[in-house]
RNA sequence: GGUCUGGUAGUUCAGCUGGUUAGAAUACAUGCCUGUCACGCAUGGGGUCGCGGGUUCGAGUCCCGUCCAGACCGCCA
């Protein structure tokens, strides 16, 4: 037997014991006449000793003892004299009577410690070593925490877990596509999904009514901090429903997270339209843990003589808390902050907001006192804020100050990590204009179903289509988004017109769903959640990876296994293959 | 595809306007130490300064190229 308790549970009650423990060597302290070893397991450490007094020849094996070799130990549960409160087994140790090495360990390249002397790149290199730490280990629990609590719920309201295939076809909407050419069939090739869509919606069909899977997608495009070219998404859909029963069950599920997971209750979920959500903080993920609302000021700023703002779509500012006092240095920082190409803004003007209920602009040469005030007014201003201004072309100018927001956010502390707001988003565009193919493609995707008081719009003006399309986003991140779907054929293949497929086309890569769609098919929808960047949120991180057991690196390389890799010339004759 | 930052001991980093034998911490090894738990003290070993080229009397330091890593933009239905 290689343990009769693991190394984190062992208490003062269990005093006088024979106990077998097993696990790795932490850490040796060797104090002369006697050694402790703490001897780590992933349930927690327990403190060995060996006295020379008791026996010498044992007490010179635990001397020989390296980092992380792999050790049993038999000996007897006994009270420290000398206690440590900062961990579970603190009030005792093990006098240990027997001591075996189970395997040697060379020397590892870093420091396995809570705060490690590791950088990233030689963690992900010897990841398994890595995954003996705390916080590694820890978040790898978290995370099976939350898929349990996601399993828990959906299967008490009869969602019922199925596999979808991975091996599937390739097509051009969307993401890039992994491509795996088939043996079997030469010159074809599978794709990896990017998400289960279709197959959900076929699932549906088959009348499954309530489906969900914890299931890994695929997408071939450069990569973030927060994005991997494998993850995982909680992946859902229901027949027989409207938005607002699918804005109910996963605001159910979120608020059941929040629930075991933190012992947070959070109150009704806010919703915004898309519009609002642009036009009030310049972004469709908006994180409302804090304030600094946009305030749009062609109305007070233009028709002066100040030709920029005159000549800007839009003009629009946000008001910093308590930033008045900034110095000229640290506005001109922020100013060239938004000048990087990054953010892209051609300059920017400030108005302090004094105590004593002045203003001191940039601008004090086209402005006055009751002009600036009305500035004020429009951003929400109070004595002692700061008010930042941009303008330009109103998409661009949205997305910089939206840039600009969420860095003050950060470098005020304003994102507080334990605090949790999600807000629905509601009403997406069904289109979105593509300047580099010159047409619109589906801002959600191709099978999401448009508003019915919208439909004439299809052929006027298309981007004003309104969709049954949502996302929950939570402090900022969209960490989940669906769609009422598409169910009838004719529908179906109205979108892929106006998507610019010809009815080929059409039939050619999505026959499959038209034709399910001839049989019966009812109303559905669904949506997914990106399971990665839900637990690191939940988790208060910023980063996916220490979330994702074996994750790749910026460039999309494992290197640990060092993937991608060439392959043998006769693999590549037998998959009729030829390299470039 | 682009912008920015970085690459120096096992590891994390410092190294100024170019100038003696490239340092610190930590890890490791050896010795001492009987209540440590970030143990302590002493001693010691450890370097292709990412790689290639250039400028120079002289390059870790400056220039060019390249590779790698990270953050971001484009991209991500």
């Amino acid at each position: 037997m290689h343990r009769t308790h693991t190394c984190g549970e062992l208490r003062i009650t269990d005093l006088g014991k024979t106990v077998t423990l097993s696990g790795w060597v932490q850490k040796s302290r060797d104090l002369g006449g006697m050694t402790f070893i703490d001897v780590r397991d992933r349930y927690g450490i327990t403190q060995l000793t060996f006295n020379s007094e008791d026996d010498e020849a044992l007490r010179s094996q635990a001397r020989e003892l390296g980092r992380e070799y792999v050790i049993k130990v038999t000996g007897t549960v006994i009270e420290r004299s000398s206690k440590n409160s900062k961990i579970p087994t603190g009030e005792i140790e093990i006098k240990v009577s027997n001591l075996e090495i189970l395997n040697e360990s060379k020397l590892p390249p870093f420091t396995i410690e809570d705060e490690t002397d590791g950088g990233e790149d030689i963690r992900m290199k010897y990841r398994y070593l890595d995954i003996r730490r705390n916080p590694v280990k820890n978040s790898l629990l978290f995370r099976h925490k939350v898929a349990q609590e996601v399993r828990n719920y959906l299967s008490s309201l009869d969602f019922c877990e199925v596999e979808t295939p991975y091996l599937i076809k390739s097509t051009p909407e969307g993401a890039r596509d992994f491509i795996v050419p088939s043996r079997m069939n030469p010159g074809q090739f599978y794709a990896l999904p990017q998400s289960p869509q279709t197959f959900k919606q076929l699932l549906m069909v088959g009348g499954l009514d309530k489906y969900f899977q914890i299931v890994k997608c695929f997408r071939d495009e450069d990569l973030r901090a927060d994005r991997q070219p494998e993850f995982t998404q909680i992946d859902c859909e229901m027949s027989f429903v409207e938005q607002e029963d699918i804005l109910n069950v996963f605001e159910g599920m979120t608020r059941h997270l929040l629930k075991n997971i933190h012992g947070i209750e959070l109150e009704q979920f806010p919703r915004m339209t898309f519009d609002e959500a642009m036009r009030t903080y310049g972004n469709d993920k908006p994180d409302i843990r804090f304030g600094m609302k946009f305030g749009e000021l062609n109305a007070v700023a233009q028709h002066k003589d100040f030709a920029i703002f005159n000549n800007a779509e839009l003009v629009v500012g946000i008001a910093v808390p308590e930033a008045a006092s900034y110095t000229r240095k640290q506005i001109d920082e922020l100013t060239d902050w938004v000048k990087r190409p990054q953010v892209g803004a051609s300059g920017m003007v400030y108005v302090k907001c004094e105590a004593d209920g002045t203003f001191k602009s940039s601008v004090d040469k086209f402005y006055d006192q009751s002009d600036l005030a009305k500035w004020a007014e429009a951003t929400g201003a109070k004595a002692g804020d700061l008010i930042l201004v941009l303008s330009g072309p109103a998409n661009k100018v949205r997305a910089q100050l939206s840039a600009l927001r969420m860095e003050l956010g950060n470098r005020l502390g304003l994102r507080k990590p334990d605090e949790f707001a999600p807000l629905w988003v509601i009403d997406f565009p069904l289109l979105e204009w593509d300047e580099d193919t010159e047409r619109y493609h589906a801002m959600h995707h191709p099978f999401t179903s448009p508003k019915v008081e919208d439909m004439p719009l299809l052929d006027t003006d298309p981007g004003k289509v309104r969709a049954n399309a949502y996302d929950l986003v939570l402090n900022g991140n969209e960490i989940g988004g669906g769609s009422i779907r598409i169910h009838d054929k004719d529908m179906q293949a109205l979108m892929f017109k106006h998507l610019g497929f010809t009815p080929e086309q059409a039939q050619d890569q999505f026959g499959f769903l038209m034709n399910a769609f001839q049989y019966g098919a009812p109303p559905h929808g669904g949506l997914a959640f990106g399971l990665d960047r839900l637990v690191a949120i939940l988790g208060g991180q910023e980063t996916i990876r220490d979330f994702i057991a074996f994750p790749k690196n910026n460039s999309g390389r494992d290197v640990m296994i060092d993937a991608p890799a060439t392959i043998a010339k006769e693999q590549l004759d037998e998959l009729g293959l030829g390299i470039k």
